[in-house]
DNA sequence: TTTTATTTACGAAATAATTCGTAGGTTTGC
DNA sequence: GCAAACCTACGAATTATTTCGTAAATAAAA
C-alpha cells in the first residue's frame, strides 16, 4: 500500500471511489460505471487511470490483455485526509461544526443516529481514561 | 446575497475564508494575510479577487481608491454545499461515516460531545414527526 | 510641483487537469 | 486467414487555474 502524500484530483477521486466499492476492475468496467452519470470517451478514462498508475494511486495486474486496476491508497486514510483538510480549511479547526453541517444538511435516519451515539460514548470513554492536567 | 451555484477554486476558498473571518477587506489586507503562509505577488491576489468579483462571490465597494471587498456567499451555505458534496462523493451517502471520520481524527472534548448529542436528539425529534410510509 | 508609492485593469504566460485522436498490437468470430 | 472489435500507449489539443508584468490613474510625500 502506497504511503506518500497523494492528492487525487476530482476525476481521480471518482475512479478511486469505484475501485474502493467494486474492487479490482478493468478500465472498461470503470468506464461503464462512470458513463452512467456523464459523457466521456473510453480513452479519457484509460488515460486517467494510466496517470493514476504513474502517481501510484493504483496498482495494476498486466498479465492479461485487459489490465486490472486496484486501488493502492486506503479509503479510510483518504477520507481522513480530506476531512482533516476541510476542518482546517473551512471549519476553522472545529470538527463539531463540520459534524453539525453534515447532519443538518442531510437526511439521517434513526439507525445512523444511534450508531453515531454509540461512537460518541466510545470517544468519551477513551477521553475519561486519559489524565487531563488542570490549568 | 448571491444565490447561484458557486464553486470556488481552492485559492478562492482561501480568500473567502479570510473575508468571512475578518469581514470587509481591501486587497492589500487580504494579501498580507495570505502571504503569512505562502509566497504570492500582489497582483496575483488582486487578480484572484477580481475574478471572484466577476463570478459574484464577492461584492465590492469602489468609492475609495482601494476597493473594499465583501464576501457575497454565505459561509454556512458554502460549508453545507461542500460537506454535501463530500458525503455524496466519497462517503457513499453516509453522513455518519463522515461524522465518525471527523471525530475520530480529532480531539473532541466532553462539552462538544454533549452538544452533538443534543443535536442528534433534535434531529430525531424532527424525524419522528414525519410520517414514513410502510413498504 | 515633482517624484514616489499605491492601486486598478488588462492581457498573457505558466501550470494543472481533462479530453480525445491515432497508431499499433491482440483477441474473437466468422 | 481475415475482418471486426477491443486494448494499450502516446502525444497533443482543450480547458481551467494560477501567476505575474506592464500601463495608466490616483494619492501621498518631498
Amino acid at each position: 500500500m502506497n504511503n506518500e502524500k497523494i492528492k487525487p484530483t476530482s476525476s481521480e477521486l471518482e475512479i478511486l471511489n469505484i475501485l474502493w466499492a467494486k474492487g479490482p476492475s478493468t478500465v472498461r468496467e470503470i468506464h461503464e460505471i462512470l458513463t452512467q452519470n456523464k459523457e466521456a470517451g473510453y480513452t479519457t478514462t484509460l488515460k486517467l487511470m494510466q496517470i493514476m498508475h504513474e502517481k501510484k494511486m493504483v496498482k495494476r495486474d498486466e498479465t492479461s490483455k485487459s489490465h486490472i486496476y486496484i486501488a493502492d491508497v486506503s479509503q479510510e486514510k483518504m477520507q481522513g485526509q480530506i476531512v482533516r483538510g476541510m476542518i482546517d480549511g473551512i471549519f476553522n479547526g472545529s470538527a463539531s461544526r463540520l459534524v453539525m453541517q453534515a447532519l443538518g444538511n442531510h437526511k439521517t435516519d434513526t439507525n445512523e443516529l444511534n450508531e453515531i451515539r454509540k461512537y460518541l460514548d466510545e470517544i468519551e470513554r477513551k477521553n475519561s481514561s486519559v489524565k487531563i492536567p488542570k490549568k
